[in-house]
DNA sequence: GTAATAGTGTCTCTCAGACAGTATGTC
DNA sequence: GACATACTGTCTGAGAGACACTATTAC
């Protein structure tokens, strides 16, 4: 017995937004809920799309213009009530993307919202958004996942600032900044911030180690 | 533009087998793969199932006769290659049974190999039982998932067995039960547990709390 | 008594947190 | 010089790990 079930994508997408952290939202071109803000979503397409990644990145980027530098499956919701057409299946994933890369890279259709200021959302999409909260929120502390927030290069007084608004608590400088030298994954860039004060060195994430993740918290 | 893709549950039914970590394989009925061992597994169901536990639910009951005290979602697999049939989503569930209730409740057709002893499984099948592996490992020390393992009463020594069987390491015995204390999510039976030697006091989780996540490990 | 397992007490050393101190720029 | 920000050094308290110790059963 093989029923057809609906199968879509959805992402969330991540980013800092005055420092807080702010989703991607569109206004859908289509029924249901055609004209209401949503997430980028669409249908799998067989044909065009190796595996759930490939169509998540897709939909991303035809829908917004975006490459995300990161982006992980989140959840699967998978249900008779989320869709008014009938049972469907939602591939959710994440994405992060720093401010630059986001100005640079997108087409202007598209709203970043406050995750505080979420309006209701069709769909499930406010769950999704939830779950995606809570995942990004939980690994904060234990992996690289922020530093996809705060761009290319950047100062450790930055990338501070970037983890402390992803995990919603004050951090300690000097605690920061000696677990971040045991943990070896920024290196200096040999650049300098100039500002209104004294200059700050420039770090990069090591490639090798875009994506770690820690024992303890940072 | 609508695609029909084939929509599975597949599930990871783990449990401890002479102290080491077991999964519960099935041999499949129909094509592809007939005859062969791999995960229970079917379709959804769409007027049958309200959502994607209900269906992982369905599926280990229907085939294995068990009612997972732990069950939850672990993985979507969804790409064009891991079906024969063609392109493929399987919503990927883990459960976790002590073995009490797993030889009070399961069929006879059906068995239990240990993690280091798996064949190769058809499908994507060994990928998914890497992913419960890596889940269930990762999330052992900072929750009260392996006590699902332990049964329903338990000593405090086979508690902690069952934790260092899960997590692959040995635990000290002051240093488990001082975190035991803290943590306060078990409770004494007051009934003991006879033996060769001193009787054990027996315990069993806090109802209330019997699905807990730690900050620190245990 | 011995053996074996249940359960507790205590020392030490690591490390996170707090915070003060120094360095280097702008004005 | 004052001030602001970058960056570093040091003290302390909590807690994990190691391990010895006591308790209670069977034999």
């Amino acid at each position: 017995m093989r029923e057809s079930v609906i199968v879509t994508v959805d992402v969330v997408l991540f980013t800092l937004l005055d420092d807080e952290l702010a989703v991607g939202l569109l206004r859908r071109a289509d029924e249901p809920f055609k004209g209401r803000l949503a997430l980028p979503g669409g249908y799998v397409h067989q044909q065009e799309d190796t595996d759930g990644l490939a169509a998540a990145a897709r939909v991303l980027r035809d829908k917004t213009g975006i490459e995300a530098p990161y982006l992980e499956q989140l959840y699967t919701f998978a249900d008779g009530a989320r869709d008014p057409r009938g049972w469907s299946v939602s591939l959710a994933y994440y994405a992060l993307v720093d401010r630059a890369t986001l100005e640079c890279q997108a087409k202007d259709a598209f709203s970043l919202v406050p995750v505080a200021e979420l309006p209701r959302l069709p769909f499930d999409h406010n769950r999704i958004v939830d779950k995606g909260l809570e995942r990004v929120q939980n690994k904060a502390a234990y992996s690289t996942l922020p530093c996809f927030l705060a761009g290319t290069v950047f100062t450790l007084a930055e990338l501070q600032a970037t983890y402390e608004r992803v995990m919603g608590q004050k951090l300690d400088k000097s605690v920061f900044r000696r677990k971040l030298a045991e943990l070896d994954f920024v290196e200096p860039t040999g650049e300098q911030r100039e500002g209104a004060h004294r200059p700050a060195q420039l770090y990069r994430i090591q490639p090798k180690k875009s994506r770690m993740l820690f024992d303890k918290a940072l």
